[in-house]
DNA sequence: AGCCAGCATGTCAACGATTACATTGAATTT
DNA sequence: AAATTCAATGTAATCGTTGACATGCTGGCT
């Protein structure tokens, strides 16, 4: 049953021990072939008391390297987004008979080129990438070799790729929406690095639906550049500390969202918020949250690489997901200012 | 300064452009052997020019395929602790030239087998296996073929493999004494499943620290089998309820931390609360927690890949990582209930 | 001068699986 | 019955890299 424990077996040790040639030992394999049902059992038996396994990398190696993984270059392992985007895509490639392997950058972008160029050497099949936000181009076409590559989370301008992406615009423009229909008119919107797509794309959405209503933006109420949740933290305490604060808040990203989360419970305020993506607590302490769902992203990442792998002529596809918003309570809350209306300011 | 785009170099095509022989390249290349400056020259120039990169599939396979990548099975990738190994582990890697290959179980045990499988089959240079709590054997020395494994979370008795852990027995005892000492007699201890290795391992720790002091557990205290942070946080609702509550709550692992977390929060609780692991919640709400360095782990089990690798037979090395208390605050609070100190119970 | 040492490089088989092409023999056709 | 076809299997080249072994050449030694 089990092999001998030292020596590997190859489909020569089956074909020695079947009495026949390793070629039909691979027909029968691949069931490709004619076999004749008695070769057949013979062969499965050897293959059977052997302990038989093929080598993945040889045939990969044989069939122009191109078969058996799959790679992923992330950002960072440590971010419940981008961990759930890995989950999706290592599913779905598992159930495909593929494997992933995986790289992250630690948040330093100049990683990403040579990170991707070590797993095309290597002959993945296909390349999934998350880029960090910012629209420099790192994968010159001349380096691919023909790897198909998949973006997740962006598209990027001068790649002709399969793209996976979430329409945080619009859904970040519903959120604002919400909140106007409550009668908020001094809405906070906290952002991440203003030269990331992601911060571009989710604030465009916010300027819109203020837009759509010929409203102005409030330009002490928009904050860019948050980079850590503590950063966010102390902004929101500096908004309330505004003549006329914000009466409700749009967090447009995860650690943002933590940051104002955590500020929110410490100082028990209650202004209406909104948070981007989900965590354990916006989900335990009933935020509303603008909701992407990161294992469908990485799911879909996947199934377009085995598409492309299946048929490497497609043409480039993107994938919009949709985020939606989960009402829980906190971004339904009116304008409840211990304050008075804007338009008619009285001291206090 | 590129390649063709197209075509594939190999060895050969700079062999040929350098006009010698693939032996010479692989020696500059490997600068293994005796090779005169002005053929070094040549063929770094051939190298340069038609972009070379050696195929590391080949390479592998040349060396009985032992080279590489490294194997990592994790149950899940949306847990804090577990991508906090994956990405220490991961980076350890990158720095030693190596590349990570990643499968979940998805936390279903069952399947831990397989995966480990199919890795083996890519004939990883080693795997590094974060096992479930349950002391299971699943992997069978006949089927390793001679891959090292390096066990992360506990050891496995049948396997004579390396293994990183962390001494959370110890680190629950200092806890528990910390608790003990501001005069906590009624400690709550929230456990994960009582078939796993660590939550044994942790209420041990609990258990002696009560037993050095000569006192006995309160058996309504302790709570087992608690799988998802809403079952904690519940918990903690029924434990509160008590005629006589604990005065202070040991949660023994990220989840349920959470979910002590999150009742704490909302019933404004003020009990004496230890919580282990880290998340962004724990650190930003001031939350005494048992603090286990994950990435330090991960790394860790990757250098005991590469020793491994280089010397495969050397002894079997077992590295215990300290845990220690980050104390912030609500693991010192003393007594302060609002009932009446213990021993002297009287109707409210 | 003749011989050996040793350096620089070349040749070729091998890693394990796959597959184009070759071979065998039996069955079918006329 | 000879010719043809086709099904079943075998042979050997191949994927890209490596390294044991072979070769040839230079220089030093006696």
């Amino acid at each position: 049953m089990a092999g001998t424990g030292q020596h590997r077996v190859t489909v020569k040790d089956v074909a020695v021990l079947a009495g026949i040639s390793t070629a039909t030992v691979t027909r029968v394999l691949q069931d490709s072939e004619k076999v004749i049902p008695e070769t057949r059992a013979r062969v499965m038996a050897a293959v059977e008391q052997l302990g038989y396994r093929p080598n993945p990398m040889a045939r990969d190696l044989r069939h122009g390297n191109r078969a058996g993984a799959v790679g992923l270059v992330m950002s960072t392992f440590t971010n419940m987004y981008q961990a759930g985007v890995a989950a999706g895509a290592e599913k779905e490639l598992r159930n495909a008979g593929l494997q992933l392997l995986i790289g992250s950058t630690d948040e330093d972008p100049t990683r990403e080129p040579e990170l991707a160029r070590a797993m095309i050497d290597r002959r993945v099949s296909a390349l999934m990438v998350m880029p960090d936000g910012n629209e420099r181009e790192f994968l010159s076409p001349g380096h691919l070799f023909g790897t198909p590559v998949i973006l997740v989370g962006r598209p990027a301008g001068g790649l002709d790729a399969d793209v996976v992406m979430t329409d945080d615009d619009r859904g970040v423009e519903e959120a604002t929406n919400q909140l106007l229909d409550l009668g908020h008119r001094r809405i906070a919107a906290l952002a991440g690095q203003n030269s990331s797509f992601r911060a571009k794309q989710r604030l465009g959405g916010f300027r819109s639906a203020l837009a759509n209503r010929g409203l102005k933006e409030e330009p002490d109420l928009v904050v860019e550049n948050l980079i850590t949740p503590a950063q966010a933290r102390s902004t929101m305490a500096d908004l309330m500390n505004l003549a006329s604060p914000p009466t409700a808040v749009l967090a447009l990203n995860l650690g943002i969202s933590t940051g104002v989360l955590l500020d929110r419970i410490e100082n028990n305020r209650k202004l209406a918020f909104i948070a981007l993506d989900e965590s354990e607590l916006s989900s335990g302490l009933h935020v509303t949250a603008l909701v992407r769902d990161p294992e469908e992203v990485g799911r879909q990442a996947a199934k377009l690489a085995i598409d492309r792998i299946a048929q490497p002529e497609l043409p480039a596809r993107t994938i919009t997901l949709a985020s939606h918003l989960v009402r829980r309570g906190t971004g339904e809350i009116a304008v409840v200012d211990d304050r008075e209306p804007l338009e008619m300011a009285q001291p206090k």
